[in-house]
DNA sequence: ATCTTGTTTAATAGTGTTATTAAATAATGG
DNA sequence: CCATTATTTAATAACACTATTAAACAAGAT
């Protein structure tokens, strides 16, 4: 029960960080096996194919990326709120910066899998009654007066925009702008006090 | 000169088309020539590699995402040069929607992309004296007090990013929410006009 | 008509990929 | 300790991929 979970869990972890780095497409279970230093058979019995683990790992970063916003409480200050969200995903990407790119590469190069998605997650209700609550919500600011008019959608939109590709286009600005660890630091600071005002600005009624 | 330029063309155009839609990895020569319909050495015959083959079509679309901004002519007033440019990348990205995926997720994806990207574009006379001028620009109109304090990067990734994820993200929307091709383009006119809000309320000063 | 040059294909080497199978090894329970 | 079950590996099937080579084919020039 211990090496057994030991190799099973570090295919799994390996698995993750050369999808997350490489994409589907470009990980094979040769490479997987070699960096987790095992059999490369290993992986297909305990995974079957390279699909199903794919999709085992595609699924929990999914969730990982949404829950947040399943569970947001939208209380009283709407501005307050995206504040607090803009706050959580930049300490939640910080810690897993190819975490959006991973998720959007996937959906956007495969058809198949957005098929997939569209069953598993759109038709899931915990997440539809999030957004009618959410979309809700930004009516009754409007109305209340304390939110520029605005789709929900669009602002949903704008918010996940400008934070995703801050982390999208991370290692761009890494290696193309020759950028040490300590200077992206700073500069994710400073994109997510601009991204505030950003918000603030365009969504401030009148 | 008609049926040999013909295939080598046809060669290049469907490379182009499977590129933009699968990505480098998941596409093969193979599926290239089976597409065109030819032998697949053929295509080796006339790229010699998949890399170089790959290469000519990569520049080429990142010389047409960048050209425009190369040129763009900063006159008097920024925010009416900023709408010109979201204008001009809406019209444009509206008939190359994958451009910008294509781009972005090869230098994401790809290290070495990155580093001969790095020599090949960045250190560009032409691309060095665009960013500065743009940046000048910037300083100028913030003292001017026409345009609210910022980093010339951030109000470019800024605009890039609302203007970007709105294509990238196309497929997915198309594809999730089930949206016909008519509903497709009432959408991206919508996000036009709230991008172009977003601009005007985020960097217009005070 | 044949020589030359450029185009296209068939064949194939060489490698890498996913996946399966059977055998070896380790662990566990009776 | 032995039987059973779970883990791990070696071997390999079956196929896909890149790239090369040599031969077939077509055109135009001489």
């Amino acid at each position: 029960m211990n090496q057994i979970t030991q190799l099973e869990q570090r295919i799994l972890e390996t698995a993750e960080r050369l999808f997350l780095e490489k994409g589907f497409a470009g990980t094979s279970t040769t490479d997987i096996a070699r960096a987790v230093g095992c059999n490369q058979a290993l992986v297909h019995y305990y995974y079957r194919t390279k699909e199903r683990l794919f999709r085992g790992i595609f699924e929990q970063k999914m969730n990982l990326l949404l829950d947040y916003l399943d569970h947001a409480e939208y209380d009283g200050d709407l501005m307050q709120t995206m504040e607090r969200v803009v706050d959580f995903y930049f300490s939640m990407l910080s810690a897993n910066p190819r975490l959006p790119f991973f998720v959007m590469n996937e959906l956007v190069l495969n058809a198949e899998r957005r098929a997939w998605i569209r069953e598993v997650f759109i038709r899931d209700e915990r997440r539809q009654r999030a957004y009618y609550a959410f979309s809700d919500l930004v009516h009754r600011e409007i109305t209340k007066g304390a939110l520029r008019p605005v789709e929900p959608l669009d602002l949903l939109l704008d918010v996940v925009s400008l934070t995703v590709m801050t982390f999208v286009t991370l290692p761009i600005y890494q290696d193309l702008l020759e950028k040490s660890p300590a200077e992206v630091e700073t500069y994710l600071r400073g994109r997510k006090a601009e991204i505030l005002i950003m918000l603030r600005r365009g969504f401030s009624p009148a």
